[in-house]
DNA sequence: AATTCGTGGAC
DNA sequence: TGTCCAAGAAT
C-alpha cells in the first residue's frame, strides 16, 4: 500500500465520523459488513445534501422500510411524502425505480460492480464507486466534492472544474489501496469535511500534509479552481391558497418530471418565464373571494422565485377540480416541497406548527 | 459541455 | 445580505 493511503487510513481509524449508515473501522476489522441497502440509501440522500439534513430522513426511511424489498413495495406517493423537504425530487423517483429493479429483477441484491451499479437509475459515477467500495470492498475511485478538493490540493491541479474531473479520477484511482478501499474512500471524504475544508483548512492537523504540493507552494484555499457560475435570474408569480369551510386546503399534483416533479402544490400562475409572471389575483385558477396575503421568496439552484400569495376562505369544494382538499391534520404529511409550505404558511400561519 | 434539477447552514 | 456549498445525476 502506498504511504499516503496508509497515513490516511491510520487517521481515519483515529478520527472517523460516526453516522447511522456507517460501519466503524473496528467493526469492519471484526468482519461486520455494511448493509448495501443502507449504503445505497444514504448515498442517494447525501447527493448534494448535508449530513445533518440527511440524518432524520435516513432514520425515518430505514425505520419504515428496513429492506429494499419493503421500499419496492411502498407506494410512489408514500415515498414522495417521506422525501418532501429534502430536495432534488428526481432522486426520490429514481430511488423507488431502483428499489423495484433490485427487488424484482436482481433477487433483492445490489450489484457489486461499478458497471452493474451505474446501470441503475439515480446511480452515477460517484455513487456507483461509493457503493462498490463501501459495501463491497472494491478498489473503486470514489470522487465527490470533498475528494476533488483534497486531490486538487495534494497534486496542485489547477485545471478548472469540471474539466479536471478525469485527471482527478486518475489520481484517486492511483492512490486507492486494494486493502480497505471502503475505509479509504470514507477517510478521504472525512478528511475533506473536517481538515481539508473549503476555507481555512487545518493543514497542520492533516495526516498527508508532508505530501501536499499546494501546502508547499501556495494557498490551499485557492483550490479547487472552478469555472465561473452563471447569475441567478429572478422569476415571479402568484400562488393561490383556497380554504374550504372545514379548513381544508386545495392541492394539486405537479407533472411527473421537471422542477418539483410529482410533488404537491397549491395552484400557481406560470413561473417558468424569465420575465415577470402574472402576480395579480386575476390569474386565479377559479373564482373566489381572493385577497392578498403577503409574499414569499425562495431560492432554487438556478433561479430565485418571488410569489405573491392570495388566499380565499369558504371556498366551495366542488368548484375546484384536478386536485384534492387536504384537511389541516393531513396537510403536514402531504408531499409538499418547502417552497409550497412557505406559500401556504403565508396564508395560514399555523398550518405547519406542531399540534 | 452546459443545463436542469432543492434546501438549509455557515460565514 | 450575498455567496458558497453539501457524499451528483440525467439529459
Amino acid at each position: 500500500m502506498n504511504r499516503r493511503a496508509a497515513q490516511l487510513l491510520q487517521w481515519y481509524d483515529d478520527h472517523h465520523r460516526l453516522f447511522p449508515w456507517r460501519v466503524t473501522p473496528s467493526e469492519r476489522a471484526r468482519g461486520i459488513l455494511a448493509d448495501p441497502y443502507r449504503v445505497w440509501l444514504s448515498e442517494i440522500m447525501l447527493q448534494q445534501t448535508t449530513v445533518e439534513a440527511v440524518k432524520p430522513y435516513f432514520q425515518a426511511f430505514v425505520a419504515r422500510w428496513p429492506t429494499v424489498g419493503a421500499l419496492a413495495a411502498a407506494s410512489d406517493d408514500d415515498v414522495m411524502r417521506a422525501w418532501a423537504g429534502l430536495g432534488y425530487y428526481s432522486r426520490a423517483r429514481n430511488l423507488k425505480k431502483c428499489a423495484e429493479i433490485v427487488a424484482n429483477e436482481l433477487n433483492g441484491e445490489f450489484p457489486s460492480t461499478i458497471e452493474g451499479l451505474k446501470a441503475l437509475p439515480g446511480i452515477g459515477d460517484y455513487t456507483a464507486a461509493a457503493i462498490a467500495a463501501i459495501a463491497f470492498d472494491r478498489p473503486a475511485a470514489v470522487v465527490d466534492g470533498n475528494v476533488e478538493r483534497v486531490v486538487t490540493r495534494l497534486f496542485a491541479i489547477s485545471t478548472p472544474l469540471p474539466a479536471a474531473k478525469s485527471e482527478i479520477r486518475a489520481k484517486v484511482q492511483a492512490i486507492t489501496p486494494t486493502n480497505r478501499p471502503g475505509d479509504f474512500a470514507q477517510g478521504m471524504m472525512d478528511l475533506g469535511a473536517m481538515i481539508c475544508t473549503p476555507r481555512r483548512p487545518a493543514c497542520v492537523l492533516c495526516p498527508v500534509n508532508d505530501d501536499c504540493r499546494v501546502l508547499g507552494e501556495g494557498d490551499p484555499e485557492l483550490y479547487p479552481v472552478k469555472a465561473p457560475k452563471k447569475d441567478r435570474p429572478v422569476r415571479q408569480g402568484a400562488a393561490f391558497v383556497a380554504i374550504s369551510s372545514s379548513g381544508s386546503v386545495f392541492l394539486r399534483k405537479r407533472p411527473a418530471s421537471g422542477l418539483l416533479g410529482g410533488m404537491a402544490e397549491v395552484p400557481c400562475t406560470d413561473w417558468t418565464a424569465r420575465r415577470d409572471g402574472d402576480t395579480s389575483a386575476d390569474a386565479a385558477p377559479f373564482p373566489a373571494r381572493w385577497s392578498a396575503s403577503g409574499s414569499i421568496s425562495h431560492v432554487f439552484t438556478h433561479f430565485e422565485l418571488r410569489l405573491s400569495v392570495y388566499r380565499a376562505e369558504n371556498v366551495a369544494e366542488k368548484i375546484a377540480d384536478n386536485g384534492w382538499w387536504a384537511s389541516p391534520d393531513e396537510l403536514p404529511d402531504e408531499a409538499l416541497p418547502t417552497v409550497m409550505k412557505k406559500a401556504i404558511a403565508a396564508a395560514i400561519p399555523d398550518a405547519f406548527k406542531a399540534a
